[in-house]
DNA sequence: AATGAATGAGGCTTCATTCAT
DNA sequence: GATGAATGAAGCCTCATTCAT
């Protein structure tokens, strides 16, 4: 029993060292785009070595999967937490998720980049997936909430996929400030759950 | 008067060379992600120099860039076609467009990739808004066509947002294969066009 | 008395240790070249920890050295064996050292490797030197019994290289399986017996 | 035509400008174990930039496989000329030969490094083989030349085998300067052309 | 206009060794 | 003695861009 203890002591501590490493990346994304991003930055941001990197990570692409399956964590934990006393209505869920993007950008970047290409090993996509279909369940739970009876699984992959689609749209609008670009989302936002909401079942 | 038509006839030359790299370059990019194509690729592919490449665009940005506009106009003359006669239903319209990105991926990558952070010129970004309004019109065009009365313009963003999320939500499904993403991704267009098309105006 | 027991007792458990890390290191090389083998392989063979290996030695180096002359003595070891009634006929001891060495194609590898740059330190090259000279001594050995009366050192040393060179040229033959290359390997042993044996001396 | 000796003379440009690189590798191997050298090494000593070391080798394995292969034709090609009005007696095809690799260690080093596991494409071990081939038809045409009338090819093996031999066994001596390195060598190699002369046929 | 060789900064990753526990 | 996380220098190689021909 002991013994068992230990080991886990030590799983433990390497996994708060790892979040160290990965909180700072986080840290980092914010201020410039992952894509060109660079191991020594990374390693110097985080105050190890680039060495330290790779003792947690095989390369660098596992490292931004990890970053982006804790914001996916992160998502789902906030819309547990959002949804604890009674499911949210489609405005609040959308809006939420807008608003966590606009705050996020280097998610929904991740998202996009592995989505549309970012070479996973096979053991990555799965996770991915499995991650993505925990926020989708959650999406289904809102819409069912919201009355919709018949066809909720796909309506729910026709949400989010609307509301992935408003960054993309958006999120680089020539002249417009960070500002503008908040409430332009979250206004479409709201004509998305509108959509969603009113149609007959 | 000859003068002019001497200028004008080396620029179409100039334009209908600088075509043949273009295209060659979009056939390029059916088969490898463009993201990970080299100048010397693009310039194999297109059976000219390097330098040849640099004498038409400043950057491979540009040619990037290009390649994309090119593709928004011949997504937008389509659509123009489309509806030459009567507008498109909103059916038609999604239908469309989804099956546009399921065969030209590059596009839909593209336009990721210059919305997230695609470090484009202030110029280039003009250019690529410019497009991009054109498309919106067309949408928006179908909405007022489909009895929408109030709101049509950001409701043309919206169908547009949702639209272009539907493939970076699905586009890369785990163990599915090109056939089953069309099939899933054309379901998704015609939910969005549902529950855009019974909402109450 | 029993002090000295005592740390004899010490020294000889030090030395199985080191033993285990020494055979599992053999046993390692056997499936990789040692030559891209890390530190990190050789703890987890052995199964011990990386601090461990540098406990029992000062760098990579000097194991491979340990690894090397194990493997010298080993030869000896078995020559003498041979040899222990009367002298082996150069026919014998030529196919007796070509099959250790196609059995060890990693004694051969460090012997190329330390012969030809290996950075030793002036203690390892004597050490080495010293197990080189006890192998001559027995081929010297068989020489003389074959009946040679003169040069029978530097005729040793020939023997000795040209033994040597058989691996070097052969041991990678292109389209080649492991039999083929001990078949012929064994054959030119024989020549190069032959060939030492009937000269006039 | 005029075209052809165009392309011809592009590609004798190129030759030669690939040569340059290549001589100068070799002078660099001559002061320093081609083991341990770098691309920048290379690249500097060349008076290029690293660029330029990858345009004309994938890597820097084949550019050490196209120095070890110049070697190999210099030797054919001397050992050419040293047979030009006769064949060689063996004595002055094993001094030849042995002088040639005390000169050129590089080029010895170089065999140990191929033969003995470097990683070689297919292709590049074909090259190898064909030049090794080459090789050995010179040794076996100064042992029909020596009088020996049956199994010539193995015996040119044998006896290519033992020279090589030669300096795996003796290139490090401790406490010896090259120049008795150089002359126990020699002396070996006179041994070694002893035996395989006597030896009946 | 077309060519393509040359450039070289900078990317990712490896790995022997150290040292605090 | 044993451990293994941390280190960081150094390796190989890529590739957009330039520019002399």
């Amino acid at each position: 029993m002991p013994k068992i203890k230990l080991e886990n002591l030590k799983q433990i501590e390497r996994d708060s060292r790892r979040k160290i490493v990965l909180d700072s990346a986080l840290e980092l994304f914010a201020i410039k785009d992952f894509r060109s991003v660079t191991v020594r930055e990374i390693a110097k941001h985080a105050g190890v070595s680039i060495g330290t990197i790779y003792n947690y990570y095989p390369n660098l692409m596992e490292l931004f999967l990890d970053v982006f399956l804790d914001s996916t964590e992160e998502i789902t934990r906030m819309l547990d937490e959002l949804g604890k006393e009674k499911p949210p209505s489609l405005e609040q869920l959308c809006k939420f998720y807008i608003t966590y993007l606009n705050d996020n950008m280097t998610f929904y970047q991740m998202m996009s980049h592995f989505m549309l290409g970012g070479e996973l090993s096979y053991d990555a996509t799965r996770k991915l997936d499995k991650k993505m279909k925990e926020l989708m369940n959650l999406m289904e739970l809102a819409l069912l909430a919201s009355g919709r009876k018949s066809n909720t699984r796909v309506t729910a992959h026709a949400l989010f996929s609307a509301l992935n689609g408003i960054m993309i749209s958006y999120a680089r609008y020539p002249g417009k400030t960070d500002d503008d670009i908040r409430r332009h989302t979250l206004r479409l936002a709201s004509v998305i759950a509108g959509v969603f909401k009113t149609t007959k079942v």
